[in-house]
Order: structure tokens, then C-alpha cells, then sequence
RNA sequence: GGGGAGAUACUCAAGCGGCCAACGAGGGCAGACUGUAAAUCUGCUGACUACGUCUUCGCAGGUUCGAAUCCUGCUCUCCCCA
């Protein structure tokens, strides 16, 4: 893998770039849709690849290795084969899932036993078998075993929840380095920069990723809570630390207003479930605010989605029959919340792309921050 | 014609003397959702001059301190037999 650096905005931090795979190139600042059980959730590859177009997905360590089952993953000749994907992928590792299936779980250093959401069966995770289990799956990147650190957190365990998820990198790479790729194309390993909402754990942190000196880096453990003031306080010191010529993924964010703000602090990569989710809960999300298309008042909006036409749904159904389809809960109402909502957060990152390289990126970004911040 | 059952809020449907403005479900209205146990979850849903008041359980009377609940009559619906 590979990361060019095209831009710099001049007024922040902000940078355009181009990491290269085996499977194509990712044009940064990405947002990377949410594939969890190898699909996006509502969407044909067909609609994700030719209207949405992003240049990368992500999938679940967890949840694949339960359903299907890594050995059939394995079995299909990897994860891009599975589920008739070309392009990259990049897999979770399953340390959210230590934090949102706390219930489930105990953490101890070996690794975390997981009683399975499904069954109720046992398993255990450790730095090793997540990595292998990632090879398996195959994807692209491939994420460091941490613990997703609860919020709120008492600096205590945000200390020693750290330095496990520390120790559990050293595992992780030793293991890396010792597995070697079962299909023919390579996969890269990101750590995560853990340290709950503290500043010098979250510089402790970053200066102990940075010195692993990984092809890119992840932040983790925000976007769990936590007011988006502190998020960006967190995502700015670490930023500050963690190599430029590497790619920065800050996982699990966000809002539009969030992804925004935090390429404007360094950030090039993203995750989120909210635009795939909240588009299923009937949210649509546009350049001028957010709308809830349940609500009474589109009932006879016979207006398009959004007439921006991010994607073919956008110009080609109207908020009247949206509405409709949400009400009578037809699940083609999901289907196009979601390709509205995908087409529009890949369009915003393309677009601030764009505003990167011809250097108007900041005030642009201030101006969208401003428009997008209101309940239409 | 004979016998039986029943009418409860937008709908379905509990309640069968006071704890009932009335369980529950649906519908309606609104809110939440951030590395997906989420096509999920939460709240409100008689009216108001709103921590109180008023009007509601087919209609009209009655019994009772007190009735959606008991009694009488009426109207309507459904089922069985002829």
C-alpha cells in the first residue's frame, strides 16, 4: 500500500491524497461505507459501485467470523469474491465489539471471551486469531485488536485500557509479520490510537503508534458519547502526532458537520453506520440540513429528495412518495434513504477533495458546517 | 318466527361496582441513532383556562355514597334453529 500526499489546504490542516492497493486506488479524504456483514446494508454492489462510488468499504471482523464463518469466507476465496466487491475493503477488527457488546464479554490480557450475540455460544479473541482471522477474510486493511474505550471513563481504566490495547499491538505485529497473505494481493495493518477523552493519553498514545511506523494509522475510541468539542480536541492532538505521509483514519465518525471538521484537522479516512442506519429510521441528510421524512409536512412535498441529484434517487423520487413508501414500511423506502444518504456523504468528501486541492477548502467547510447544522 | 351473543377511544380489543380517561396491539404524531446484536429503540396519542378541571365506554332512564361494569326500556349488529 501505498499514500501520496496531492494537497494541502493552506488554511488547515487539511490534506487531499491517494492511497494505492491491490484493488485500486482510494482517493482521500474518504468516507468509507459500513459493509458489517458483507453487505451495505440495503444496497446492490451494482448501486454501491456505479451511483455511490466509494473507493473502499469496510466489513466486520466479528460478525463474519460468526456468520458465515470465517471457513466459508475462506472457502469463497476471500471476502471481495464472497460478496462481489472489486474494490478495497477494509475489516473492523472486532475491538468495537468489545465495547458494544459489553454485556457479552469479558476483557482479560490474553484476549477478550465473547459469548456469542446469536447462540450464546463461547469464543475468544486475541491479538493473533484476529489477525489470522483477518487474512482469511482477506481484506485490504486490516485493524489492530484494541479495546474500544467506554465513554465516560475514568482516567484509570482509560490509562490501562490504553496500554493493553499497547501490549495487544506488540501481539498483533509480531503476528503479522508472521502470517503470510492467502490471496494474491497484499494486506496492510493499521494500530488503533486509543486514551478515552485525555489529552496526554491520547499524545501517549499517538507518539506510541506513530513509532510503530505502520503505513496508516487509526484513532479510535471517539464518537462513542463524548461532545463533539471534545472529540475534536482528541482528534487534533493526535493528528498533530502521527506521521503526514501516512494515512489518518479516525473510526466510527460521524456526522456530516463531524467528518468536515475533522479533515479540516488532518483526518483521511472515515467509517460510519449513521448514514446507512438513520436512512433505514427515515433521516436523510442533505448539504442544507437534515430531515426527518417521516414527518407530516412532506406528505404532499411532491419536490425531489434533493435536487443536488447525488444519485439516481435523488431527482427520481419525490419527498412525497419517500414519505409514503416509509410509512406504509416498504423496504424500497429504506433502499433509497440509504443510496440518497451514501451518494451524499461520498459527495461531500469529494467535494472537499476538490476544495483541498484548489485551496478554498477552509471557507468552504465553515460556510457547510453553518448550512448543514439546521432540522429541514 | 324461536334461541343465543354482543355494542368500549381513529381501528381491533381488555375491563365486568370504587385502584378507569379506561390494559394491550395497530394506526397517528414526534424524538433518538456516530469502528451496526438496530428495516431498531423511546415518548405522546379524549378535551382543556393543564401537578387541576371537564366530557367519555350504543341511546334513554334507574339502583348506589360511587357505574364502562348492576337493573329496565329502546336502537343496531352477529350466530344457530325453523
Amino acid at each position: 500500500m501505498n499514500f501520496e500526499r496531492i494537497a494541502n489546504d493552506p488554511q488547515s490542516k487539511a490534506r487531499a491524497g491517494s492511497i494505492t492497493t491491490d484493488h485500486g486506488i482510494i482517493e482521500t479524504p474518504i468516507f468509507m461505507p459500513v459493509g458489517t456483514a458483507a453487505t451495505v446494508k440495503g444496497v446492490h454492489q451494482r448501486e454501491l459501485e456505479q451511483e455511490i462510488n466509494p473507493d473502499i468499504i469496510l466489513g466486520n471482523t466479528y460478525h463474519l467470523y460468526l456468520r458465515p464463518k470465517t471457513e466459508i469466507i475462506e472457502q469463497a476465496g476471500g471476502l471481495h469474491k464472497f460478496m462481489n466487491w472489486k474494490r478495497p475493503i477494509l475489516t473492523d477488527s472486532g475491538g468495537y465489539q468489545v465495547y458494544s457488546l459489553s454485556a457479552n464479554r469479558k476483557i482479560k490480557e490474553e484476549g477478550v471471551k465473547f459469548k456469542s450475540h446469536i447462540d450464546g455460544s463461547l469464543h475468544f479473541f486475541t491479538p493473533e486469531n484476529v489477525i489470522d482471522i483477518q487474512r482469511k477474510i482477506g481484506a485490504d486493511i486490516i485493524m489492530a485488536f484494541d479495546e474500544c474505550t467506554p465513554y465516560p471513563c475514568d482516567y484509570r481504566y482509560a490509562k490501562a485500557s490504553m496500554n493493553m490495547t499497547h501490549r495487544w499491538l506488540e501481539r498483533c505485529l509480531i503476528q503479522n509479520t508472521k502470517s503470510p497473505f492467502l490471496y494474491n494481493y497484499s494486506q496492510t495493518f493499521f494500530p488503533i490510537v486509543q486514551g478515552s477523552v485525555y489529552k496526554d493519553l491520547r499524545k501517549q498514545s499517538a507518539e506510541y503508534i506513530a513509532s510503530k511506523d505502520a503505513d496508516g494509522n487509526a484513532i479510535g475510541g471517539l464518537s462513542v458519547g463524548e461532545p463533539a468539542e471534545e472529540m475534536y480536541a482528541m482528534t487534533e492532538v493526535v493528528c498533530d502526532i502521527l506521521p503526514e505521509d501516512k494515512p489518518r483514519y479516525l473510526m466510527g465518525v460521524g456526522t456530516p458537520i463531524n467528518l468536515l471538521e475533522n479533515v479540516a484537522l488532518g483526518v483521511d479516512m472515515f467509517d460510519c453506520v449513521m448514514p446507512t442506519r438513520n436512512a433505514r429510521n427515515g433521516m436523510l441528510f442533505s448539504a442544507h440540513g437534515t430531515i426527518n421524512i417521516k414527518n407530516k409536512k412532506w406528505e404532499n412535498d411532491f419536490s425531489s429528495i434533493d435536487e443536488s441529484g447525488y444519485t439516481f434517487v435523488d431527482t427520481e423520487y419525490s419527498k412525497a412518495y419517500l414519505r409514503h413508501l416509509f410509512k406504509v414500511n416498504e423496504m424500497l423506502g429504506k433502499q433509497i434513504a440509504t443510496i440518497h444518504n451514501l451518494g451524499f456523504y461520498l459527495w461531500l468528501m469529494r467535494e472537499a477533495r476538490k476544495r483541498i486541492i484548489a485551496g478554498d477548502f477552509y471557507s468552504w467547510k465553515e460556510q457547510m458546517v453553518i448550512n448543514m447544522d439546521k432540522r429541514l
